[in-house]
DNA sequence: CGACACCTTGATAGTGCTCAATCGGCGTGG
DNA sequence: CCACGCCGATTGAGCACTATCAAGGTGTCG
């Protein structure tokens, strides 16, 4: 049986404030902070829809503030109960669990525009715990506002559900993934995604788009080890598939890339 | 790379109707039939709740007819967009996924009381297939009927979204399992939580519970294959764990089964 | 400069897969 | 009524994919 000692990251207190790692703070970007809510350049990816101008300013009234969390940050634990909701601005973060010998799944990544665990909007626990993975900027709700603000409307509530459909067809595909796909496929397909994800966001540019995972980010999302994500990395850069290296991924082949 | 040749499961026309394997007949339980939603042995069960007597009128008022499917009928493919939910009333049925290469994933297994293809409610083409593994009597609804019956009232929109948020739960854990966990540990996870769920809807006897699921069905849902699956339950009965034979599971050891 | 995180590489081991054969049960058709 | 076909379970042998263990290298930060 797999058994993985506790990683220092594990052991980062809810006060931690290094930075993330393997940047040089010359190429580090720096965070940006959410503004008006009309001119938000997310504003038709979220949960709510702000393109009419009274519901863009229904949701700035409904913002309590914005806040930051430090790389690494953990910002909440499964089983916690919280009465905010977050909404991630700027950066990343992932929903992860973990089980009691310490091995680690990470569930998703979550991308600006995202709600930070959906289905807190339907049940008052998390069911599982969620870890800045750069500096983040969040827009920052009341649980129980936001909650009511949806399901009062019903033209709110169906696009709220068309989320969660759209998220339940995400994790259908990434158990397809884990169950049946050999490591270089789920390492394709994983890659392949975040990119997409990122393109839509206007977040990629055209040599490729910056990642900030480590590799034992990416061995935790597709249940494989940290050391075998490295060498199928490298086969995937000696055949020309793509490169990740210092945080910029480049998808040199995106054909066959698909292909897979 | 696993490439498993197309089952004759897999052949299988919309029309079949052959039985369900292993059981003699006079072992294989009849089907039930739907009766009236007022006194639905499953009526605190589903999305919508029936507990309160003009629920249950609308409800059965929203009620097209009944209907039942043959063992191993296909209900319906990945990327349909059908203009009918069902729910089940009683038998089995699984949601899937396959590649193109033909390895198959059993996402979840659909028992009484769960409605067939719960994001059917926020999108309109299903992601996933799915299949009855037994004989199964389903009620019918309308798909935009249901949908504005459910988001026409906000108290039964976040039932309905409460349902999300639990299956959110358990796809979440199945990741968690899929990803990281041993074949052991997820055949055993996988057999307790299934009797777990039939013991909350009254499906289960003291001396265990039927379970229509050949082994090949355990593999798919696990991400394993069926010899590997049929040497683990020979280890778990050697071990005094669990018994599954001839459809029907014994859970010898429930504490140390829920240690794992 | 040292500590630490992260990546890389090598050697070795093990979990679970593949291929193949056998056997029993059930349904079908002569 | 029996033969045949087919599915599903079981077992064995061999191997592939991925994990584990260990060591060394690089870059960043204090």
């Amino acid at each position: 049986m797999r058994q993985r000692e506790r990683g220092w990251e594990n052991r980062l207190a809810d006060n931690e404030t290094s930075e993330a790692g393997s940047l040089s703070p010359s190429r580090r970007p720096e965070l940006r902070l959410p503004g008006r809510c009309s001119n938000c350049p997310l504003r038709n990816l979220t949960v709510y829809d702000t393109s009419r101008a009274e519901d863009a300013a229904a949701v700035e009234a409904l913002r309590r503030r914005c806040a930051t969390f430090a790389a690494r940050r953990i910002i909440c634990y499964e089983g916690d109960a919280p009465s905010e909701l977050y909404q991630v601005f700027d950066g990343w973060a992932f929903r992860y669990k973990v089980t009691r010998d310490g091995r680690r799944q990470i569930l998703s990544f979550v991308l600006p525009g995202d709600l930070i665990d959906l289905p807190l909007l339907n049940a008052d626990r998390t069911t599982h715990a969620v870890k800045a993975l750069t500096a983040i900027s969040v827009c920052v709700f009341s649980r129980a506002e936001l909650v009511d603000f949806i399901y009062g409307d019903d033209r709110r509530a169906r696009r709220a559900g068309a989320a969660f459909a759209a998220q339940s067809a995400a994790t259908d595909e990434q158990l397809l993934d884990l169950g049946q796909r050999s490591a270089f496929e789920r390492i394709a397909r994983l890659l392949s995604h975040l990119a997409a994800q990122l393109r839509r966001r206007g977040l990629a540019e055209t040599g490729g788009c910056r990642l900030p995972l480590t590799q034992m980010h990416i061995a935790d999302a597709t249940g494989l080890t940290a050391v075998h994500v490295g060498r199928t990395l490298r086969e995937m850069r000696k055949s020309d598939l793509l490169s990740l290296a210092q945080g910029w991924l480049t998808i040199t082949d995106p054909k066959r890339l698909e292909a897979i």
